[in-house]
DNA sequence: TTCTTTCATCGTTAATTTGCGATAAGCAAT
DNA sequence: ATTGCTTATCGCAAATTAACGATGAAAGAA
């Protein structure tokens, strides 16, 4: 297509998308998982509970930590992982949100 | 990377992926919007709401309808979009679910 | 200092996505 | 039958994504 038209849209569609596609992976939700089942993890540990190389693993947290829904802090030579509080707060508000504009019309569709 | 790998990640993490993909592009969220606010569409009113060529907007239902968040009736010579009740329920537990998985943690990061 | 560990980034390859115009297919008229 | 409208699909170009190995950079241990 040559140009992506993310512009045309209002910034709450945007704001959406973007955190729709940083879910839009197996595994960056299965990141989330382990994050939200353990709450700080070493990134190596999560290379180990992964099924992808250690680069692969590094670039799926970068763009949750770009969408704001994960926080990585440095620690010596390591690196410790957790979810971001207000990253998934404001996911629970647009989320929310989306699914309340829903519930009026999606119980009763009769085309 | 050359094959990916979906599927070794289990089949909810999958489900949960392929459901955001959907919703990772400020078209396809806007698509839903407007089937939200007047809940049956036909195709022709949509791509004129849409500032992308009719084309564009009928690959975008195709992959809503493909996650099954959208569904479409022939009528006559138009087509008739709406919301998918059964599809948005299973949205909504996916979703409910992973926010709920998180809820415990996402307060208490302390790395 | 030198080595080792840990992680991020670079460069590459393959696949997928986005977008459009053009074409086909279906239906309802004329 | 032919025409006109509406939508889906095809084919293409450009952009983005997924994945990996290899290479850096930073910190701690030897």
């Amino acid at each position: 297509m040559a140009i992506h038209k993310h512009q045309e849209f209002d910034a709450e569609a945007q704001e959406l998308a973007a955190l729709a596609k940083a879910l839009a992976h197996p595994a960056r939700v299965a990141i989330v998982r382990l994050l939200a089942r353990r709450q700080a993890w070493v990134c190596g540990d999560l290379v180990l509970a992964l099924p992808l190389s250690q680069s692969t693993v590094s670039q799926h947290l970068k763009e949750l930590k770009a969408a704001g829904l994960v926080q990585g802090e440095v620690d010596g030579p390591r690196v410790c992982y957790c979810l971001s509080p207000t990253g998934w707060a404001r996911a629970r508000q647009l989320l929310g949100g989306l699914l309340a504009e829903l519930l009026a019309t999606a119980a009763s569709c009769g085309c």
